[in-house]
DNA sequence: TCTAGATATTTCAAGCTTGAAGTAAATTCC
DNA sequence: GGAATTTACTTCAAGCTTGAAATATCTAGA
């Protein structure tokens, strides 16, 4: 990690500084992420995925299906099936069953699952603008560019 | 994920922004380790965490002590007695005890685990190469100014 | 010396995650 | 209609991860 002179640098393969560009992104969202789980379990008693599915549920009043939050979160099946039942243990979720599909379920936030989530959203909000805070507006709006950008080649796949 | 009017981004708050952001880094870097995880998994045998851990110790060819290859990853202490455990009975790690202190153990990769970490860096550097290959020089130099100026201000805690 | 505290590691329970295999129901196509 | 395929979901084993508790050892201070 030693840094080179900025001379060595620009003589240094594309697979060099792309590999340094990478292991820099894994590190800021790994410590942003590690943050944001403490916070979530010491002052909210709850997970990010938990966070995750409620949040996704809480977009769509009428509930989603088992699959469909799977594709929206990017994780498997099996995963979602284990955390809705905690939810749901938690009096926080419900299945209901879809008329004319008896294979699926829709998944819904219940009342008290609505709230739960408006409380942590709200508070997941805030921790995002104090961890953020050392980046104004420009900073924002330039990292967004990139981002961006990164994301169109990702996602041609 | 409906996008807004840029007009109408400019006076949103600065908390929706950064939140924003948060949202894109996640799904970046979400992306990426996705893929390097399959490519592990399904190309060279092996796992994220296990590549992590061969990484540190191939750095330090003396070895490293448990507590040193947690505080590098950022990972628990009984997490990496696990995946020491099993890069040990695979024979791509031994422990070592150290002179003077028989609390600690120094770790250190066997000749046949820096052969496979070798195999598996490269691999691994190709990958990245690959994945990010939509990056010029431009792009990857102003990600990086971004990503450690973001780095700097998460630092300062 | 003795003892309080710090350090190094392991163990454990609980939870997340995946991919594969299994069950059930719906759909397509001959 | 009936067989083959696809879709929806659950179950399971294996592995990662954490935080807390348990051991063992070392270190520093009275």
């Amino acid at each position: 990690m030693t840094p080179k002179p900025a001379d060595a640098r620009k003589s240094e393969p594309m697979s060099k500084s792309r590999l340094r560009l990478w292991l820099k992104l894994l590190k800021t969202s790994g410590l942003i992420e590690e943050e944001l789980r403490r916070r979530l379990r010491s002052e909210l008693g709850t997970t990010l995925p938990r966070f995750d599915v409620m949040s996704a549920l809480s977009r769509v009043p009428e509930g989603l299906k088992m699959s469909e939050i799977s594709r929206r979160l990017r994780v498997s099946n099996g995963n979602i099936t284990g955390i809705v039942d905690k939810l749901t243990e938690d009096g926080l979720a419900l299945r209901v069953s879809v008329p004319g599909d008896r294979r699926a379920n829709l998944v819904r936030l219940t009342p008290k699952g609505n709230a739960a989530f408006a409380e942590h959203a709200a508070r997941h909000e805030e921790w995002i603008d104090e961890i953020l805070a050392g980046l104004n507006a420009d900073d924002v709006a330039g990292m967004v560019l990139r981002l961006d950008h990164l994301l169109d080649t990702l996602e041609d796949d």
